[in-house]
DNA sequence: TATTGACAAAGAATGTACGATCTGAAAACT
DNA sequence: AGTTTTCAGATCGTACATTCTTTGTCAATA
């Protein structure tokens, strides 16, 4: 049923409270995962973590845990925690499973969206073209409600957590990269002609538009990664 | 309530070693909870969890933390563990991504396989001919070496990783029900079309094939889990 | 002399115990 | 009756013990 959102949502607001509170320490951990602070493979020692991080072994020990069940972390049996790299083939395998997946919760809400959808699809939408990418956090947030206002009423909800958390992961990494023009172009039409396409009530034409769009996404920010390496 | 866990499983396959280490009492956990041994919502507390496993409240702890990544349990600060319901919509969201994701898997195998690939698989389908559902553990083998062979080569780790995650929940969840006798030759006939597909080297047709092997393998669960309530 | 093997010691992960802190709800009070 | 207080129960953090892995040294042999 409604499972809402019991799942975390790192995304929106967070720092300001930051310090040694420990309430983000997994947070941090997978930060420095994501964004390639730690080697690929690198071994993750608790004692090490734990006095980096001004706590004891134990709230490192669970934050691991949650890592591995996350799959971001690899544990074997008296031999700790590793980090498991993301890399290009990471992301890549990632957006591969999202142009799989969005199509097919777009085609969904083509069939049950209504005229106040539309409406505030274009309101958002509008307010993304006037932001024109002035404001990193601004223009996620409203990438964010653009999405989710299709995907958040959909019955599946596993589904739906999975690109929630597939977003999160790549948006940690593409943050901080400076989005292309031509990206950003692309960005904009490629909205815009998801917008159509649900007004058309053509569902197929709008999963072939979000998956254009998931791919594009993918592309750019694999670019950016290589980009990064020099 | 009582014995959740304590019923020993007679033909569990695990390697001698395992045992009761650390790592079984997070699959203790997660059994209880994927099979319903735990009620929806209930409240997991750590101390008597300890207790009830034998060992001390730390590994219980961790073993929580996993199963949270996972989305096995949800965990509110201060206010500990809750088994995360594992119904009918959760076979129904997981097998509809099953439908999207493995038919990508078979398509690219098709491109790839090779005559030794298709004389193992025709020689592991002779095998489950052969079983005929005699044995529970020996046919879900043998299932399990016919769709590892097509996906184990593949480049998408993330995508199989996910793929062998969902297939351990259904399995869990379907061992110990009967598999009705329309359904066993469903199997059947849909591992001989996947074959054919990929002799004939009909990508389309082996992902339309495995598309239909995934939803009725999903419907049949489903059934039999509807038919449990009474 | 160089290589290999055993063995001991350091390092790190896992398990146990206990104290601190928070939550939830019943009991006491105005 | 509504509000406050109190207290048991549970989670979270710290410290320590145990067990396993890894490393480094030294001796024996070719």
């Amino acid at each position: 049923m409604n499972t809402i959102s019991t799942i975390r949502q790192p995304g929106s607001e967070h720092d300001v409270l930051t310090e040694d509170t420990g309430s983000s320490i997994y947070e941090r951990l997978r930060d420095d995962i994501i964004h390639g602070r730690v080697k690929a493979n690198e071994r993750l020692k608790v004692a090490e973590l734990a006095s980096r991080m001004g706590t004891s072994t134990n709230p490192v020990r669970e934050a691991l845990q949650q890592l591995r069940g996350e799959g971001f972390v690899i544990m074997t049996p008296n031999r700790g925690a590793r980090v498991r790299p993301i890399d290009e083939e990471f992301v890549r395998d990632i957006c591969e499973i999202e142009v799989l997946i969005e199509p097919a919760l777009t085609r969904w809400f083509v069939g049950i969206a209504t005229k106040a959808d539309v409406d505030e699809l274009e309101r958002i939408q509008a307010e993304i073209e006037a932001l024109n990418f002035a404001d990193e956090m601004k223009h996620s947030n409203l990438d964010l409600q653009f999405h989710r206002l299709m995907y958040d009423r959909h019955y599946n909800r596993h589904a739906v957590d999975l690109w929630v958390r597939h977003r999160q992961i790549l948006w940690a990494i593409s943050r901080g990269f400076p989005t292309s023009l031509s990206r950003q172009s692309n960005v904009l039409e490629e909205h815009c002609e998801l917008i159509a396409c649900i007004k058309a009530q053509d569902p197929e034409g709008a999963a072939r538009a979000i998956g254009r769009h998931v791919e594009g996404s993918g592309r750019h920010i694999i670019e950016r990664m290589r980009a990064r390496r020099f």
